[in-house]
DNA sequence: CAAATCCATAAATAACCGTTTATATGTCGT
DNA sequence: ACGACATATAAACGGTTATTTATGGATTTG
């Protein structure tokens, strides 16, 4: 069915993009910027640690392409980009020559 | 729209499953897994690197939910388990309140 | 231009993870 | 039980990444 083969160049993005994904703290400032677009300050109220540690994890989601940063006055605005995140799994489809959608949902099989 | 939250647990869990996905040698394996259920002799053969390296990341992957380990004679055979990728899909969807299904191929576009 | 605000970057340290090398566990055949 | 084969685990090392602390750059306000 798959005579599947990716390059190199294609594996290591992809680690990238999970690279930038294995961190409680990232994931809540994509939780945070799902529910509103925010600034660096916004997101220390929220979660509650150091702006350069906000500002460090917000570069490597940017460079990821987890999120858009656009400047606006002083402010810098911080926006989640879902397209990343369907590229991302069309890409582990594409490798595993699996079907990610919720049709995988029809068995209702999860784990224990 | 999405009032989200999710439990520290939750996340951890989301996260090693990202953690167990950000190595290059580890998505060859899961390809690998992908075409064909092997041993780890096999993957050794086909990917090129020590006995002792493989096995550790079919530990990590098995623990992460990626893929199932099953005795038979002496070898193990390793499968893969595509149910832990759509369930991972399912938690980012719910965490980000955004669809990750082929919807966003409509547009066609992709990487560059 | 000076003060205040918002954010990014640098340097130093600590925690984590992958890789290797060596050894142990388990299974089959004799 | 012994030797061969298949896999797992342990210990040690090295590299990478997260976190803190301190500082610099950019922008608005007066």
């Amino acid at each position: 069915m798959s005579d599947n083969w990716m390059s190199d160049k294609e594996l290591r993005r992809l680690t990238r993009g999970f690279q930038a994904l294995h961190s409680v703290l990232r994931l809540r400032i994509l939780a945070a910027l799902a529910e509103r677009e925010s600034n660096v300050r916004d997101l220390e109220d929220v979660l509650r640690v150091s702006q350069p540690l906000i500002s460090w994890h917000l570069t490597q989601l940017r460079q990821a392409g987890f999120v858009t940063a656009e400047r606006v006055g002083r402010e810098v605005r911080y926006q989640l980009q879902p397209a990343a995140f369907q590229e991302l799994v069309g890409t582990i489809e594409a490798l595993l020559g699996i079907s990610l959608s919720d049709e995988g949902e029809i068995n209702g099989t999860l784990e224990g």
